[in-house]
DNA sequence: AACTCGGGGTA
DNA sequence: TACCCAGAGTT
């Protein structure tokens, strides 16, 4: 749930799925309707389904533990490098190389000097991040936890709190004047508004909000003729892609690839519903 | 290495 | 607006 959002915004949703499903058997047997609408609105709705693929995995692999191994977790749906080092680390106590977006943010400026690290995570930052790691297991597990808590809370992207930073006194970039970050403007900041991605998602919510298989004229309400509304993000304003034909051909684009994705069925009528497997 | 994949809160 | 968020999987 962690990866790509907010812990704010998991932590309730995260609370009320645990007392649903404490046990990964509990989420292996559920329906994965109930498992989508579950999940809400904490956007890629793909991590849900790993994650139900990961509780059956297992199960089915692992009797039901997670287990404690790199290679192991790797091969879970929905683990990568970090997921698979952060259970380690902080379920396990072992030694890992946990870097996600607030330790590369800290490596980045204590020792890259800069204000942000790039976009993309390069080897060079896994190879500093794995030669700065103490060598034994409570203390690089300690060392995880810390460095990702002085990213988390002190070290933040936006407004850091240096005046709060035990290695303030250290850091290359307080040393360099904190200057501003060098990809600014260079980010692809991803549109939202009218994109075939929010058009997914706008189907997805319909589909969780309805209690079975959707019509296709609800999508198309829902999608092509709130275009430019109030109902509409653009609170109003007539959106790039008002165009009927076109929102129609992206609203095709959407559900067929929530269909390839796994994210949605279609019965025998045409109509579309979340899925129901495994369980009934 | 470059893409794609949500959604919301904030400066 | 433009970012940023405890990334993973595919091409």
């Amino acid at each position: 749930m962690l990866q790509q959002t907010p812990v704010v915004r998991v932590e309730p949703v995260w609370r009320s799925w645990m007392e649903r499903w404490p046990e990964p058997a509990d989420l292996a047997r559920a329906d994965t309707a109930d498992v989508l609408r579950a999940w809400g609105r904490l956007g890629y709705p793909r991590r849900a389904l790993r994650l139900q693929e990961c509780a059956a995995a297992v199960v089915e692999r692992h009797d039901g533990a997670v287990p404690r191994t790199e290679d192991e977790l790797r091969a879970l749906p929905g683990i990568g490098e970090y997921t698979a080092a952060a259970v380690l680390a902080f379920a396990y106590g072992r030694r890992a190389v946990v870097v996600d977006t607030n330790v590369r943010r800290v490596l980045a400026r204590t020792i890259g000097g800069t204000a942000l690290p790039a976009p993309s995570y390069t080897a060079a930052e896994r190879a500093l991040a794995t030669a700065i790691a103490p060598a034994g297991d409570a203390e690089a597990a300690r060392w995880a936890a810390a460095s990702m808590e002085l990213g988390a809370l002190v070290c933040t992207a936006r407004s850091p709190r240096c005046d709060a930073c035990p290695v303030a006194g250290l850091c290359a970039w307080r040393t360099a004047g904190s200057p501003p970050d060098e990809h600014a403007g260079r980010r692809r900041t991803q549109a939202w508004h009218g994109t075939d991605r929010q058009c997914r998602g706008r189907v997805m919510a319909t589909l969780r909000e309805a209690d079975g298989p959707v019509d296709r004229g609800v999508l198309v309400e829902a999608w092509v003729r709130s275009a430019g509304t109030a109902a509409d993000d653009g609170a109003g304003r007539t959106p790039a892609r008002s165009d009927v034909a076109a929102r129609l051909a992206q609203l095709d684009r959407a559900i067929a690839g929530l269909i390839e994705d796994g994210l949605a069925e279609q019965d025998p009528s045409g109509r579309l519903h979340l899925p129901n497997a495994p369980g009934n």
